[in-house]
DNA sequence: ATGCATACGGAGGCAGCATCCGTTTTGATG
DNA sequence: CATCAAAACGGATGCTGCCTCCGTATGCAT
């Protein structure tokens, strides 16, 4: 009992390598079809059968929020270069972009995070990485705000909100176009206005 | 072959009992499940079998848009009002909360309202309700833009989309100050900045 | 090699979608 | 009013996907 933390016995090895082959496959298929593609055919295709799915993942959004957790780490490593940027603005801009990515990465992945984010379902696997997002929002937003560039009344929630929209609506297949122009809207909406130029 | 337009026979009075029937259950349903309601609930509610609603309505978006057709005439009604106003941009907000309650109508719908408003798809029954709100909501952008109140790069589509969005948020089960912020926070977006008090 | 906890996976019940086709309803006609 | 044909109906059906139960196989420990 001094270093490890394996009681009593050790963990068989299929369970791991069936987790992972169900990632794998997971992730493939929200890639494809979206955030509502079938389980059954994940199941079929890694190998196990339905019941190993649901054992190892009891609901869509557990499985979801397994695989959003490799996407999760290429945000955190976003975060890094971010800040080393200067400007505050600029800063949450790029964080901003990151976001909205991070929510595109499959199709119908906006509407279980929005889901997930509201009034708290405290055993909702996606709410944990929904909150940390918009602390983390909040911090770039605050940043900003001391340095005057970000008007008083908003919050970092606010942007979160708006990120996930925009990723919303990109999901729907709208073209770049009107999507950067909507971009554009939001952050003349954030910004303060230059009191002199 | 005067007056009336009925050639060959008359309808069949079922069939139009049958239309009402269907539309009625189906907005109590839509209102109460969403638009991801169960059509069989409804066919059966209404009195008749599943192939009835089909025959009626092929498509979920079918019925969706002739439930929505009630709702419309109500937007229309509203549109009246707003043109009596003098402020453009009091006019353009209005109405911009005007489509947010209609896209609010039941939930869900926002998601196949996007699907309908994006690359066309000319046999998607929502398509033309869509365009005609974005046209509409361009009519307001350009008139508050002649007088100067709403920046020039804004189009009608983008406010559509906002709207959209908000209304999606709101569906999801967000409380209201937050999206009042949201809201606030787009319409300082499309603002021109007063270049005085 | 044997025992036992652990995990597996197929079978099955359930719900919803969408269609086919035999039957009924309805309006038109004499 | 009786009859006919078109038009519409609706139950039965096949399909897909969700999720769970339970008998069986697997892998670790001794």
């Amino acid at each position: 009992m001094s270093a490890g933390e394996q009681r009593g016995r050790k963990p068989r090895a299929d369970v791991q390598r069936n987790r992972v082959a169900l990632l794998e496959t997971a992730q493939r298929h929200f890639l494809q079809h979206g955030v509502g593609t079938s389980l059954e055919a994940v199941a079929k295709e890694a190998g196990v059968g339905p019941a190993t799915l649901y054992r190892h993942f009891p609901t869509r959004e557990a499985l979801l929020a397994a695989v959003l957790q490799t996407r999760s780490e290429e945000l955190v490593s976003r975060q890094a270069d971010i800040e080393q940027l200067h400007d505050p603005v600029e800063a949450l801009e790029q964080w901003l972009r990151a976001m909205e990515d991070y929510f595109s990465a499959f199709s119908g992945l906006p509407d279980p995070l929005m889901a997930a984010a509201r009034a708290q379902e405290p055993d909702n696997p996606l709410t944990i990485p929904c909150d940390i997002l918009i602390s983390a929002t909040d911090q770039y937003v605050r940043a900003a705000q001391l340095a005057g560039r970000v008007r008083a009344s908003v919050r970092g929630h606010d942007l979160f909100l708006a990120a996930c929209s925009v990723a919303w609506i990109k999901g729907n297949g709208t073209e770049e176009e009107p999507l950067d122009r909507l971009r554009t809207l939001i952050a003349s909406g954030y910004r303060e206005r230059d009191t002199q130029a």
